[in-house]
DNA sequence: CTTCGTCCCGTTGACGCCCATGAGTGCCCA
DNA sequence: TGGGCACTCATGGGCGTCAACGGGACGAAG
């Protein structure tokens, strides 16, 4: 498997430390990122985690903007100076900054949530209401007409 | 890693000492840049550093002007003569000089946001403002119909 | 002689690295 | 089919190292 799936809580020790889920960290191994790189996601509470290719990403998209535009400096501030390493020890663990405690919310447990090619990190009560939201904004898309079937599930 | 990445916040000690990010140095010295050039950076009160190939950056951009307008002498006179180097001593610290402080409003505690190939220098307060100014510019944008995708998450 | 800049050293707190524990799970074999 | 064993993984804690920080000593310049 190289996608990030499925959802853990993990809690953080006294030290700051939590375990990123083993299925999680076998991903990264597989795809050969050693070093880990969050974001702080633009419209929610909720930090966007990947390897370098996460940034390779949006520095792609940088690229191809006006290099002295305010909208290529607003990007890059975005993804470089509201990011952060996160390092792995020995047994797996990253430590929580604040900087990573005040974008999320973040206080004793973390919701590490699979995305396909990056997982996200959450208050584990904000990801639940946030994935209530999400669902009931698809429910409301399925019952309307003209919409494609999209989540119709198997009948 | 050979781009400045992540921020951090550190203390100026009585001396006007301030430590640069261990991080950071080591990015500098893998480039191979023994000096630090900073410039006052000109839509905002943070200074840009780097090594020398900072400069590169900005003849570029002089490159795009009418070499005749008023603009180019600006800029030239801007890069060229509105610049500091910065010594690291033994201990990876750079004093604050006034020419750092008069821009940035810089006080007791400088802001090192990595930016990429650049990295800059913030009074923490007018930063912790700037980015947040940053993030709404780019989530309207990411809000609006006809744009491009940047943002949305990496898919 | 004073002042400023540079070099050097000591302290402290955070972080990386190590090992121990314990719960949960799957597997094997009786 | 049930019991037990081995393994994995989350969690806790000890300890050494290093970076940030504070301050003193020395030397050059005014």
């Amino acid at each position: 498997m190289d996608r990030f799936l499925s959802s853990a809580v993990n809690r953080i020790d006294q030290k700051g430390r939590v375990s990123v889920p083993a299925h999680f960290r076998a991903v990264l191994a597989k795809r050969g990122e050693g070093e880990l790189y969050a974001l702080r996601a633009l419209d929610m509470p909720a930090l966007d985690v990947g390897g370098l290719d996460l940034l390779d990403r949006y520095e792609q998209r940088i690229a191809q903007e006006d290099p002295f535009a305010q909208t290529a400096d607003d990007m890059s501030f975005f993804c470089h100076g509201d990011g952060a390493f996160l390092k792995l020890d020995g047994d797996g663990r990253i430590t929580m900054t604040d900087f990573m405690r005040e974008h999320t919310g973040i206080e004793g447990e973390v919701a590490f949530v699979g995305r396909g090619p990056f997982f996200q990190m959450w208050e584990p009560r904000r990801f639940q209401a946030y994935r209530e939201e999400a669902r009931a904004r698809l429910s409301r898309l399925r019952n309307q007409p003209g919409t494609t079937a999209f989540i119709r599930g198997p009948e």
